[in-house]
DNA sequence: TTGTAGGCGTTATCAT
DNA sequence: ATGATAACGCCTACAA
């Protein structure tokens, strides 16, 4: 058997007799299975695609053959005549983050069902990376993007004018231009907790943001506001303090709370994330939450409901969010303009790691 | 200039008819570009490839006329013609788990670094799904897959066999099959906590694992036997026990466990998630951890440091696990071969959860 | 150093 | 109902 092919000496196969079609036997095209049906390839192309302009007969012998050839359409060359790609870009700052990965999930599902393909663009909070990709997504020719978490700013610009591409953010918006976004009610939500605190006699409350300039950290931080002022309650400017999603930032702006003459009782948290490290520093001074000082985050990420205690939080219904911005993303890719801002409601989760305000010396002084 | 052509229409080729470009100005082609320098797009390619075969003035001249009509090369025709997609996939079950979007980070990071594309294929845990998310896979022609947490099982098989393209599966592995894996040391890795549990005086400790089969869950469950048959310590069949990923189920086994005539001191659990339900249930038994039952997870997600108390886990650096299984990847899809398997060594981190055993009464009678 | 002539695997547009 | 044939946008010989 070995034979066969002249008898040559094992071994020699580097000559120049006569080029192989390929190394391993490759994938069948469109043309093979043409060949093997006896058929034309365009025959072929609509027998797979279930034109009703097909012989039903033919059809089916057709299909037969693709199914025992492993035959796969290339979504490449389909998409160089086309001009669709059936993909969208995911484009995250940081994927290693619950929120993210939820927001991804419902993307990811959303997409799938609808025969998309999602590609990860992450870019990790670098922006020489974050430029990097949005080259790889133009090269790439999706056909729509979905932004969460992400701190684009000028970049967006650079972004839709290059590519262009519908766009959905997620829990992000730049007021000025015209953007598509799916965002929570940042300012009711943070306002609710906030009030929350009030009504449980909270009056010196903190509000321990994010100083990576979220859209969203601003939001928050005016329902914060908005619930102080509502309540009487003057805006002391040394309980705003910020971390930046490190832990350590967050525990060193924790501390140096605590370290006031007048400590808030309650702390209000950017985001889950955040209020970790909180009750973490917290803690780390010898006091008990809610007992001594009472905490509440943003989010309802899987973790919340099993801290001890239990966190109070906004809850945001991320992978839905991630679903709803597909969903719209998958509207403007058809041509069809959709609402600008798709505004969810936030809703409250009360548990554990809010209390009554502790009675303080001062107060009973 | 632009006339030197002929005065022919852009578009027209081959002395067909002639139509129109297209309804909106479309990006522009690598002909447009090569049009717009006066010279073939061959040399256009060549310069944009920074080859050294052309001409470095008119290199400049064309990568300068590039820029400014914000030329990008379609990488679905580069696709086609070079049979390669520098495109890899990244199969999870349930993106939405710290684990798996650790491991995609570092994926992620490392495909972006080498100019490759990653392609999220997120099969949710429903079997039809992930057949049809293969069957994707193979269409878009993707240059090698990452498979992490998932229960491929039969399945990798079916994408072996179907897309013939290299596979790194990350914490999983068939031992039957010849596959390449990254792999942190399981049962070494539990082994080293259970026996840090005997050490502090345990002898009644129970292991919580996950009923869906994972390999890793095998391991680990062997490494727990391993340490209780060097201690001398007589397996209790009552004390392994089983959750599946899901709180509730968790909890109903711990429970389960506590109201044993002869309770465990201990608990090792399959990973932090589960033990994060374990340690719930047993709060809601009014035991406290870990004066009355200590617990030990596996993974050291980001939020193990943050509990009251911190869990004592064995820790496992997915991030760097996704980087190295992307670079094995890399190997594989160069043609070189690499190792088959990949262990990495696991590194107990002990913190509050654990301590010595309680006095127990029937220890006193 | 540059240009000409295929061809990658599809779908689209005509004929028949 | 089916088949020729021409794109799609790029790369890679080979020729000049």
């Amino acid at each position: 058997m070995a034979e066969r092919d002249g008898g040559k000496p094992a071994g020699v196969a580097h000559g120049s007799v006569k080029r192989l079609p390929a190394l391993a036997a490759r994938q069948p095209s469109i043309k093979d299975i043409a060949r093997l049906a006896h058929v034309s390839h365009p025959t072929v192309s609509r027998a797979l695609q279930n034109s009703p302009l097909v012989n039903a007969e033919t059809a089916a012998k057709i299909r037969k053959i693709a199914e025992e050839q492993g035959y796969r359409a290339s979504a490449v060359a389909r998409g160089l005549v086309t001009r669709r790609t059936r993909t969208i870009a995911l484009l995250v700052t940081m994927l290693d983050d619950p929120f993210s990965s939820a927001v991804a999930c419902g993307v990811a599902e959303t997409a799938a069902d609808r025969g998309y393909a999602v590609l990860l663009a992450n870019a990790h909070a670098d922006p020489e990376r974050e430029r990097r990709a949005i080259e790889e997504l133009a090269e790439r020719r999706v056909d729509g993007i979905v932004v969460t978490s992400s701190r684009v700013g000028a970049l967006y610009l650079l972004l839709l004018k290059a590519l262009d591409v519908p766009i959905v953010l997620v829990n992000d918006q730049y007021p000025g231009e015209l953007v598509h976004a799916v965002t929570i009610a940042n300012q009711e939500g943070m306002r609710a907790a906030t009030e929350h605190l009030i009504e449980l006699g909270h009056r010196r409350i903190a509000y321990l943001g994010d100083r990576n300039g979220y859209q969203s950290d601003a939001a928050r931080r005016a329902g914060y506001k908005a619930a102080l002022a509502r309540a009487g309650i003057g805006f002391a400017p040394e309980l705003a303090v910020e971390g930046d999603g490190r832990p350590d930032a967050e525990m060193e702006a924790v501390h140096a709370l605590l370290r006031l003459n007048t400590p808030p009782t309650a702390v209000c948290c950017y985001n889950d994330m955040t209020a970790l490290g909180a009750m973490r520093a917290i803690r780390a001074r010898g006091l008990r939450v809610p007992q001594d000082v009472s905490v509440t985050g943003f989010d309802d990420l899987f973790f919340a409901a099993y801290l001890a205690p239990a966190l109070t939080t906004v809850r945001q219904p991320m992978r839905q969010m991630g679903q709803m911005a597909m969903e719209n993303l998958f509207k403007l890719m058809s041509g069809q303009d959709s609402a600008a801002q798709m505004k969810i409601e936030a809703e409250l989760i009360v548990r554990g790691s809010t209390a009554k305000a502790p009675k303080r010396e001062e107060d009973q002084a």
